[in-house]
DNA sequence: CGGGGGTTTGACCATAGTCAAAGCACGTGG
DNA sequence: CCACGTGCTTTGACTATGGTCAAACCCCCG
């Protein structure tokens, strides 16, 4: 077993748990799912659940990101969402996976069984109320991305992945400079160009073309520098107070 | 006042009680609902809502088509979704309209004051639930869409936008051949253009282009005739079984 | 008859895709 | 320790798809 960094028995350590869709649970709610969950873990690179198949379970990813994406007969794929930690993976009431799901880095699910987490979900408005939230949240961001993905333009796209990837980390990561951000692309070149509905060449030109302008500085092949961040937005097309979560 | 095509007193008669978000309520609580709501109608072309204006009001399209649609500064816009009849407007718990809604159609809304709805919302699982299963599916066909804006050429976004269009048809009316689909676009070539990621120009092109090819048959400039829907599909590059709604 | 919204078509151009080769970093085995 | 292979990335040359700009068209309506 895979050292979790965590103690799995007890949800009160759980670093998800104020962001989960169990957020809102009471104690004695809480111990009913800590009853009934358990850990999966996959390492970089594997899949989780393709599509078309039968899924048992739903969950929460823990640490690590997973992504959602959907191809076509001939190849051509489209990321549809990223999984980050405390984002839910499942729909309650459906059995069949719509998406691939793939394990981008090392990750850990927090799993329930489907049948037994919709009877709870009926049974606990605190469940059904932190998912609809969640899924809320997670319907903007399908439509931020849309924006992204139909009106575009390649460099554009480019800035907007790694604003929105800054902007992440800068909410996990405790106060710093703001003009130093910096953080660990987990993302492959090909891996961002099905995210962003490019080619992996034309990922790789832009992503030089933003080195070569002085937007970003690279640390090495995967760690991003942002020297000034105001400056990384302007390349991205939107206006400066709203942004991809206006 | 106009006419809406039924009794605005009575949620009996309402054309989309099976499928909006009180679809699931009890006769007390439809009695409340009853109570709460007011129609509020639009011209075809009016706004509804400004992006970052302030939503007191949350509601159901009962009658026509409204767009939801992000614009970027320098007058780009992508639009992210469509709300046909008994789709949800607005979120409870949300004060800003993150988009711009406008009536693509003459459009009636049964509307509430999101105050009092989020109230009930609270006290009313089986409002909860219903809008959580709406959610869901509105984030997967926004999930879907982000696939034809990130990789499907132009032409196979022309054939799926007619190709949901004519399945939605097909759902609504009742049985009749299949070989022989017709249905109005209520879509403007511009509004088109907005939706699939492309300018107008090009969705122009690709109509003509479908036509002289003989997928589709124009009647009149608004009208379409799909004589092999197969044959649409087949242009869409879905797969045959799945489509835009696998 | 004239005007306007929406649409079509054409000529040209720019952006991003395709195909191909080479480079780089890292790990394995000789 | 170095050669080799693999996976990922970069770069180049060329092409194709869709965008831009501009003009004309169509149809309905006043």
């Amino acid at each position: 077993m895979t050292d979790l960094g965590f103690n799995a028995k007890d949800c009160g350590t759980c670093p998800i748990q104020h962001r989960a869709v169990c957020a809102r649970c009471e104690t004695d709610e809480l111990a009913t799912l800590e009853a009934m969950k358990y850990y999966r873990s996959f390492e970089a690179g594997q899949p989780i659940v393709w599509s078309g198949d039968r899924m048992d379970f739903v969950g929460s990813v823990v640490t690590g990101v997973a992504s959602l994406s959907q191809a076509m007969e001939d190849g051509r794929t489209q990321m549809v969402g990223l999984l980050l930690p405390s984002d839910f993976l499942g729909r309650p009431g459906r059995a069949a996976a719509p998406y691939d799901v793939v394990a981008v880095t090392n990750t850990t699910l927090c799993c329930f069984r489907r049948k037994p987490f919709e009877t709870m979900m009926g049974a606990t408005p605190h469940l059904a109320q932190r998912l609809l939230e969640m899924t809320l949240d997670e319907l903007d961001a399908a439509r931020e991305w849309m924006l992204v993905l139909g009106r575009k333009t390649a460099r554009e796209k480019i800035a907007s992945l790694l604003a929105i990837i800054a902007r992440r980390e800068a909410s996990l990561a405790p106060e710093r400079g703001q003009d130093d951000m910096s953080f660990d692309l987990p993302l492959t070149r090909e891996a961002m160009a099905d995210y962003l509905g490019l080619t992996l060449e034309t990922v790789s030109r832009q992503v030089s073309a933003l080195k070569r302008d002085g937007v970003i500085v690279l640390d090495g092949k995967r760690r991003i520098v942002i020297p000034d961040f105001d400056a990384l937005v302007a390349e991205t097309g939107d206006d400066v107070d709203g942004g991809v979560f206006a």
